[in-house]
DNA sequence: TCTGGGGTCCTAGGACCC
DNA sequence: TCTGGGGTCCTAGGACCC
């Protein structure tokens, strides 16, 4: 078996050029919520030195000289532009399991290369074409061998964006050539303690006995070890339902207010509530987090997290945010200046199967009448979302009040904007 | 002044059981 | 003096991913 990982090149930066072709060679970031940080960094802007993650404040100067072009992040752009990638790898009748945003693996089965080479270089091609989205891909018996091999694609521009490390010889070379916190699966934390034990690259790890791997390392190395070996350990029999939902938002200032940060804990919990509905699940347990701002040192710090048990399980609108309200009444505390907060919904299963002996038939009744007008609710709110909401909500949209001073347009999904485009 | 959001998996430790 | 051993389940927290 083999896999190709197919990697979209910068993306969230990519799909901005898509629609404004004059950032093209030019140094571009696109920053998380609120302008917080920097999620996505074009090649000129790598090379200018702006890390990942970096606060914008720190490089503010950069993008006011007009060196550093600046973009909020269009997650409704990008959540479009991804479908249609992902949608042309669904046509080469492979399967495609989508790891991300930006990343999916093609399961290439038996093929060999004089199948698969061609087969990606076109897929390279088409989906540069269809879509403007550059992407790289890579190739490999393993699922982490496969990643390696798309950051090579994407390094050395003599792939023409595929790389193969399809036999012992170009495995021996990635693997050397590759740092050891470039490992998926090791990360940056992991890395300086595999670097004291004098192991600098993959190929160090690779070249440890495996039994010293599991006593350093535990199970999750062993697995990493094993596929760095071309053995596929990562077992992805990919559950459709997930198993938990989270909605949570950082504020642009800091809410002590508890009404205020009611509504906030609200408009979470209903799009959680959404989001279940979407997927046809239902929820068994809801949770509700607070923070306060943990960069204030100056203030005082609550972090305050509880979880409630939904019997029978639910994934109406009226429910969940009920339990939420419930929650948060328990754990708010005033005197604080509260950053963020969040909804998260978990023990999902389908909403077909939900047993309610318990259960007379009145409440079966009102259940059944919760449930039509959350199901009423999501088709209204498809048109305009959250155009009806519960009154306790937030008057607006959950992300309202989030700072978005450089946000590009919905080109690819709003008629209306696409044509304001000068 | 200003520091993301949404997931998964693993582990350690406690409660409980026989 | 000496206080089993092992299993399960749950939860909190950490690490990792993009």
């Amino acid at each position: 078996m083999m896999y190709a990982l197919v990697d979209c090149n910068n993306f969230f930066v990519s799909c901005e050029r898509v629609f404004q072709p004059w950032l093209e060679g030019r140094a571009v970031v696109v920053l998380s919520n609120n302008d917080g940080c920097v999620v996505a960094r074009s090649n000129e802007a790598k090379a200018l030195g702006i890390k990942m993650g970096t606060p914008f404040f720190r490089i503010r100067k950069l993008t006011e000289n007009g060196g550093v072009e600046v973009r909020s992040s269009n997650y409704r752009l990008y959540g479009d532009m991804s479908e249609r990638v992902m949608r042309i790898l669904r046509g080469t009748g492979l399967e495609v399991e989508v790891y991300s945003i930006d990343e999916a693996f093609m399961l290439l089965g038996g093929m060999n290369p004089e199948q698969y080479m061609p087969l990606c270089r076109g897929t390279v091609a088409r989906i540069r074409q269809w879509t403007g989205i550059p992407v790289s891909i890579g190739v490999a018996p393993t699922r982490t061998l496969a990643k390696m091999a798309s950051h090579f694609a994407k390094r050395y521009p003599a792939y023409r964006g595929v790389c193969a490390i399809d036999d012992g010889t170009k495995r021996s070379k990635a693997l050397s050539l590759t740092e050891i916190s470039e490992v998926w699966g090791v990360g940056r934390r992991g890395a300086p303690k595999l670097e004291s034990a004098g192991i600098r690259t993959a190929a160090d790890l690779a070249a440890r006995p495996e039994e010293w791997v599991h006593r350093n390392m535990g199970i999750g190395g062993v697995r990493t070890w094993r596929e760095l070996h071309g053995i596929p350990s990562i077992d992805r029999d990919i559950e459709e339902r997930r198993q938990s939902i989270c909605t949570s938002r950082s504020f642009a200032g800091l809410i002590e207010d508890k009404e205020e940060l009611a509504a906030r804990v609200s408009d979470f919990a209903a799009a959680c509530a959404r989001k279940l509905r979407k997927e046809n699940s239902v929820a068994a347990k809801v949770a509700v987090f607070l923070d306060t701002n943990r960069f204030r040192e100056d203030l005082p710090q609550y972090s305050p997290a509880l979880e409630t048990e939904l019997d029978p399980p639910a994934s109406s609108t009226q429910e969940i945010v009920k339990a939420a309200l419930g929650i948060f009444g328990r754990i708010y505390r005033p005197g604080f200046g509260y950053k963020r907060a969040g909804v998260t919904v978990s023990g999902t299963g389908s909403a077909d199967i939900v047993q309610m002996p318990l259960f007379g038939e009145e409440d079966m009744k009102m259940r059944e009448r919760t449930e039509a007008l959350s199901g009423l609710m999501d088709r209204i709110n498809a048109g305009e979302e959250n155009l009806l909401r519960l009154g306790i909500q937030h008057p607006g949209h959950y992300a309202d009040g989030i700072r978005r001073e450089h946000c590009s347009r919905l080109y690819s999904t709003d008629w209306n904007e696409l044509m304001e485009i000068k």
